[in-house]
DNA sequence: ATAACTAAGTGTAAATGTTACACTTATTAA
DNA sequence: TTAATAAGTGTAACATTTACACTTAGTTAT
């Protein structure tokens, strides 16, 4: 069935990966290689799904063609998909040189993801020119609407982040409360008082 | 731009209204009109989006078109795609009969609201045969996938209500503080001691 | 080697929030 | 008017949260 692998012309998924060394988030972007138009953007790794692909699937592959990432565990949070979507000149010039119908609108289904950056080292594909972790509190401008993604995913993982304990697979296998600490800090971007986060930790094993 | 109404063939989008009616959580569900072939099962208004139309636009119009709602608060929470999506033989036969590319797997666009029942009476419009709240303890069985986006649904309302302290506009404008606990009971699925309960509205007031 | 610096570790008291629990008062229906 | 149903009320024990400062161990530079 080679008709598998055709590309769905309208459907598209983004991958917003946070990465955690240890003291910072940051995020996963690439860059496409300069094809001397003056677009160099930013943006996150994203494409077309196939046709006779699941959403989840499709996240898992782009992610692996456009960083060489394996085996993370992405999460579903949102569709964007507004007509508007993709209104800058630089997003049309883009799509009418690697897209086949660049006048169509396309929504995309972004996923989110949280790991260990040690764990997790992108390299960037053929496609891409470039795969970098980027201080979550830098983030350039990216293409199309990928700032407001990006926003997006990291409000969805700190309200996550905070209902579940979850965490402890981002550390070394022993590692200080401390750093336990540093790690909830990076994410709900605030200040904790050592004492009291001991004594909650320790509480809730 | 008579093109500005054309559907797009591959991308729906579905609601799952909850009405809450003073005692007990209700889903808001269509029937198709009988055509004659076995195909009378309930499923959630929804439809495909027009080429140059919002997730949120579709969502709104959709509502409006197979059950006269109007003004809800809709809420996007998760977006179906597996190709498997339609795999029942009657949902087949459902395609074939109302969809011009029947083979073409759709994603959709699910979301979410909840309602006062007295203020929102739907009325089937002229696609759908019926429009009628079910109670969320007796779903029958529903359409594709329907089934799940219900469950799913119910699953964010909770987490999301909880979160928020939301819900005082669906009670009357006077409301006793037991009308208040129903609703949380009827949402949370768990009781509550009508003591405690106060206590903690009084305080967060 | 040791001094200086950096990171890890520890306790307590006051305030707030949670839980469990049973009877009285008011309203509505028979 | 009586009976039944729904609304309203307080307290004590326990758990959680917050605010707050010094000691100990390890590392780095001289």
């Amino acid at each position: 069935m080679p008709q598998q692998f055709e590309l769905n012309s309208n459907i598209s998924v983004d991958c917003v990966i946070f990465g955690f060394d240890g003291e910072k988030l940051k995020v996963l972007l690439i860059e496409e290689k300069d094809i001397g138009q003056g677009m160099l953007r930013k943006r996150l790794p994203g494409d077309l799904i196939l046709k006779n692909e699941s959403l989840n699937d499709a996240a898992d592959r782009v992610l692996f063609e456009l960083a060489t990432l394996k085996d993370v565990i992405l999460k579903q949070f949102h569709t964007f998909g507004d007509p508007g979507r993709v209104n800058d000149a630089k997003d049309r010039k883009w799509l009418e040189l690697y897209r086949k119908d660049p006048a169509e609108r396309v929504i995309t289904a972004a996923y989110y993801a949280l790991v260990k950056m040690d764990d997790f080292v992108p390299n960037p594909s053929s496609f891409a020119g470039e795969a970098l972790w980027c201080d979550i509190q830098e983030v350039p401008e990216l293409a199309f609407d990928h700032n407001e993604i990006v926003e997006v995913a990291l409000w969805k993982l700190q309200r996550h982040f905070v209902l579940n304990k979850s965490g402890y697979e981002l550390l070394p296998k022993k590692f200080t409360l401390n750093q336990l600490q540093q790690l909830h800090e990076a994410i709900t971007q605030e200040e904790l008082d050592k004492r009291n986060f001991r004594k909650k930790v320790v509480r809730e094993k």
